[in-house]
DNA sequence: TGTACATCAGTGAACGCGCGTTCACTGATGTAC
DNA sequence: TGTACATCAGTGAACGCGCGTTCACTGATGTAC
């Protein structure tokens, strides 16, 4: 396989995907057009056909994309939290992730999100399984585990968006991260205080 | 001023506001044109310029409008919450107003939002001030207020967006109100078990 | 009360644009013999 | 090892579309005298 001026591209889906992120991180959601990553990827208008069905597939295929590496940003931050101090640190890596990639989680998070793609719905139940397996074994012990694990990615999720909405103060990493660890620990207080958390 | 038929409109501004409603209703975000504006408030192309510079000075008034039946929705969940039933209250009428105007509450919370749309940014202080108010007059005590007010929105708005994104179940008004509930009783556990919430 | 005129809210043709998607095609690849 | 051929990933012209925005205009309104 030639590298270089190849008439086959090689792997012409990866090259559509990065495009795809960098049309996103550039020009917001507006700019991920189908014929724009054909151009960035240096490729005919309809060659993406061949490896995407239509513009949704693409979007769709970004997101999944996006929910991946939200995941293993969260894992980084800390693989199996167990205090409400390590649980701080992931929210703060979730909070850090919407900001460092602002469209690509405006994607993930918005609009039609056709569920019969099976790639993105998989991805989707994928996070909603991993936050709440974080929650819960965080805190084995509390009864309803599932509705704590909802509270908790609400509150995350919320701070996120105001965040990325310019309603809370985002100048600097350390205030966000100061916010998101107060708020974190102001739903975990009555655990600390009464030993077990409510929900 | 004859109402039918008229050659002016006699209040073309409102009028297109209202389509602009309908559309985001119908067709979300992306049928919001200028010209499907203008379509349907039975008008030619360019007469909404007239009342908006461009089309995101319409987007704008848009989500300020929403801004200030948000607020009123919350006012008339209760006007004055002093206790976490209370609070709870205004939290479910938050999410229901997302649920039952989805691209409205996109659009209002979504993108560039223009810093320089006066009356736009005023919208926004107004409702950030509105919930911060509610907070803080239902936890006069308390010390960090506004971190905790913030914690309360952040909950409440995350809770919004998941269920508007399909993450959370929402297939029943009770459902979203149960979950809501319990999630702001999480959060105020603390304070009714230890006597002051902490942020 | 009647008229002249400035103001202003509309019109409609036109511009250039980028988009998604189709189609018949062609050049490269790799496999079977 | 060499050749014929099926496969498949690209091309490029073309379609119809709706968009934002401009421009010179025209018809209605309402005010000053």
């Amino acid at each position: 396989m030639s590298q270089t001026g190849a008439y086959h591209h090689g792997d012409l889906r990866a090259a559509c995907l990065r495009a795809a992120r960098e049309l996103l991180e550039e020009d917001g959601s507006a700019g991920l057009s189908l014929r724009a990553v054909a151009r960035r990827a240096g490729v005919s208008a309809t060659a993406p056909y061949r490896h995407f069905a239509d513009r949704e597939a693409l979007v769709s295929a970004v997101a999944a994309q996006g929910y991946g590496e939200l995941a293993e940003s969260l894992a980084a931050a800390h693989p199996t939290p167990s205090s409400p101090d390590e649980l701080a640190a992931v929210a703060v890596a979730y909070v850090r992730f919407a900001l460092d990639h602002p469209a690509l989680f405006r994607a993930m998070f918005a609009e039609p999100c056709d569920p019969s793609d099976a790639e993105r719905a998989a991805a989707t139940a994928a996070i909603t399984e991993y936050v709440h397996g974080i929650v819960l074994g965080a805190f084995p012990g509390a009864g309803e585990t599932d509705a704590l694990a909802t509270t908790v990615w609400a509150l995350v999720h919320g701070l996120a968006f105001l965040h990325l909405d310019g309603k809370l103060d985002a100048s600097s990493p350390e205030v966000v991260a100061a916010q998101v660890g107060a708020s974190v620990h102001a739903l975990f207080a009555v655990s600390a205080s009464a030993g077990t958390p409510r929900a």
